[in-house]
DNA sequence: TTGGTTTAATAACCTAAGTTAGCCAGATAC
DNA sequence: GTATCTGGCTAACTTAGGTTATTAAACCAA
C-alpha cells in the first residue's frame, strides 16, 4: 500500500506522480464515470467519491485482494486490471461469483458481515483503491444523490445475481457460455475495450468453469462447438465474436437488468426538486445517453 | 387498498380497526423487529418506519403483487403471509427467486430500474403494505441508521442470493433441497415458526422445482429418498426435520450468510461515536441475542 | 354424490454434462 | 538445446437428473 503518499484527494487530484504513485483526476476516475449512470454530481459529491480512491495500490495478476472467512475491514475500487470473487467448496471445486472491471465497487456486499463471504482475486495486473466502512457512512451522512447511487449500484448487483442464478438453475451450457461471453462483450463495450466483436479475456477454460458451473472439459467442448457453428472464434486469450447479436439470441440474452437502470423516479421531476432541493441535483439529462462504464460491485 | 384511511401512522399504532382497516403499532410490526437485528432505533426513526406500513392491504393466496416487466411505482413490506418473487423464462418454465415471509420488504431490489425485473405473487392470504419510491428516499435523507440498516438488508439480500447461485451451479438435489429447508426451518424458527421440527410449508412439489431449478418428479425422488433415509417426513405441507443437524450436515450448510450479520462497525465503538453522534444510537447491546425476525427482503 | 382438477409417487427411458484419460502445443525453466 | 508444466482438445464411458406416462390419492365445484 502506498503508505508513503499523505498527498490529500485534492494534490493528488491532476498531479502526475511516478513510482508507486498513481495519478487520479477528476475527470478519468472510473467510479465517477460509475455513479455519472445514476445522476449527476455536484463538485462536492465527485470529492467525496475520489476520497474513495486515495489509496491507489498496484496488484499483479494472482494476487488475492482478500481470503474467504477474513475480517471485513475495508471494501475497494478498481481503476485498472480486471479481479473475480470466488468461493472455493468443501469439495474442492470453487464457483467463481462475479468478474470485476475497472469502475467496479469490490465487496460491498460485506458490509453487513464481520467476515468475507468470498475471496477476491486478480486475474490481471491492476491497480485497486481501500476504502473504510466510515468512509461509507460519511457519503450516506453527506449526500443523498450518492447515496441512492450506492443503493442503486446495490440493486443493480442483485439484478446481475439473479440473472445469473437463473442461467446457472436453468440453461444449458451453449446458453450459459453465451450468456457470459455476451454480457462481458456489453461490458467491455462500455468501456471501450471492444474492436470489432473482438476483445480480451484473460481466463482459462477452467475459471470459466468455475465462472458457468461446468467443467473445464465442457467448456471446451462448448467452444468447439461454437467454433463450428461461427459464433465464436477463440484464440488463447483472444474471443472474436462475428455476429453478437445471434451469441444473443442463442443465450436468450435480455439486457433489461444491465441497460434498464433508470428508476422512476429519475423523471419525476416535480418530485424530483420537492425531495431533493438543496440536497443534489439528479438531472435526467445525463439518462438517455448510454451509460459508458461497466456495472458496479 | 385500503384508501378511506387518512389516519396518520400515529394514530395508527395501537388503535383497532374493523373490516379493511388493520391494527398496526409500534410493538409488533415485523419491519421494526426486523430492524432491530440490526440497530437500535430511535422513537423518530421507529415512526419513520412504520409509516412504511401505513397502507395495509389484505391479499389472498394465488394474488399477483405486481407482473415481471410492470412499471416500478412502489415497494411493500409484508406483514403476514407468505410470497415469492419468480421470473417466467421463454421455454414456459420458470425460476421462483425468494420466498418472502413476514417482515421481508419486496421488491427494493427493482429501486434502480424501471421496470420490474421479477412478479411477486402471494402464496397464502396476508397483508402487504404498499410504499414509494419517496419514503425510501425520506429515510435517507433523515436517518443515517435506517439507510446503513437498508443498506445491510440489500447486502444480506445479495448473500443469500449468492449462497442460492453457489447451490443450483454445484450441488446435487439432495443437497438443494436439503439447503432450503434447513434455511426455511431456520427462518421460522426466528419468527416462532417452528414446533419441535416440524413447521408448514404450503409449496407443491411443482413450485420446489421452479425453486430448486429441479423438476417436480425429481423433487419428489428426492423427498422419497429422504423420507426413507429418515431424514424428512412431509405430509402434505406440513414438513417434519427428525435430525435438522443431521439435514444441514447432507446442505454443508454453512449459516454465516444468514446469522453473522454483525458488521465490524458495530463493535467499534471509539468509531461509533465519533461517526453517528447525533444522528442515531447503534448499540451493541441488541446484537449478542440472536434475531428473532427473518431475513429482509 | 359425481366428475374434474390438482398433487404426488413410481417406473421406463433418454440426454446433457461429469469423469477419466491420452495427446498435443505453447510457455517457461534449466 | 532439452525437460517440464500448463492449458486446451478429443474420445470413451458414466451418471444425475429430465421427460413421459400411468396410477392413485386429495381436493373442489356442481
Amino acid at each position: 500500500m502506498c503508505q508513503s503518499c499523505h498527498a490529500s484527494v485534492y494534490a493528488l487530484a491532476g498531479c502526475q506522480l511516478t513510482g508507486d504513485h498513481l495519478n487520479v483526476n477528476l475527470q478519468d476516475s472510473a467510479i465517477v464515470q460509475q455513479f455519472k449512470q445514476h445522476c449527476s454530481l455536484s463538485e462536492k459529491e465527485k470529492v467525496l467519491l475520489l476520497e474513495l480512491e486515495q489509496n491507489p495500490i498496484k496488484v499483479n495478476a494472482g494476487d488475492i485482494i482478500w481470503q474467504e472467512n477474513s475480517k471485513v475491514d475495508q471494501f475497494c475500487t478498481i481503476s485498472q486490471g480486471w479481479a473475480y470473487s470466488f468461493r472455493n467448496l468443501g469439495d474442492g471445486s470453487r464457483q467463481i461469483l462475479k468478474v470485476y472491471l475497472p469502475g467496479d465497487i469490490i465487496g460491498m456486499r460485506d458490509f453487513a458481515f464481520s467476515n468475507r463471504l468470498a475471496g477476491v482475486a486478480m486475474i490481471d495486473d491492476g491497480i485497486v483503491s481501500p476504502f473504510s466502512h466510515e468512509h461509507l457512512l460519511k457519503i450516506f451522512r453527506k449526500s443523498t444523490a450518492l447515496t441512492a447511487g450506492l443503493f442503486a449500484i446495490a440493486c443493480r448487483q442483485q439484478a446481475i445475481l439473479t440473472e445469473r442464478l437463473i442461467y446457472l438453475a436453468r440453461r444449458t451450457a451453449q446458453q450459459r457460455l453465451a450468456h457470459f461471453l455476451y454480457e462481458m462483450f456489453l461490458r467491455l463495450e462500455r468501456i471501450g475495450a471492444v474492436n470489432n466483436g473482438r476483445f480480451r479475456l484473460p481466463l482459462s477454460q477452467e475459471q470459466l468453469g468455475d465462472i458457468l458451473g461446468l467443467s473445464a472439459v465442457h467448456v471446451s467442448r462448448t467452444f468447439t462447438a461454437f467454433r463450428e457453428e461461427g459464433l465464436v472464434l477463440r484464440d488463447r486469450h483472444r474471443v472474436t465474436l462475428p455476429d453478437p447479436e445471434a451469441l444473443a439470441l442463442v443465450a436468450e440474452f435480455d439486457g433489461s437488468y444491465l441497460n434498464d437502470a433508470v428508476p422512476a423516479l429519475f423523471f419525476d421531476r416535480a418530485w424530483q426538486s420537492h425531495m431533493l432541493a438543496g440536497t443534489a441535483a439528479w438531472n435526467e439529462e445525463t439518462m438517455p445517453g448510454k451509460p459508458r462504464t461497466s456495472s458496479a460491485d
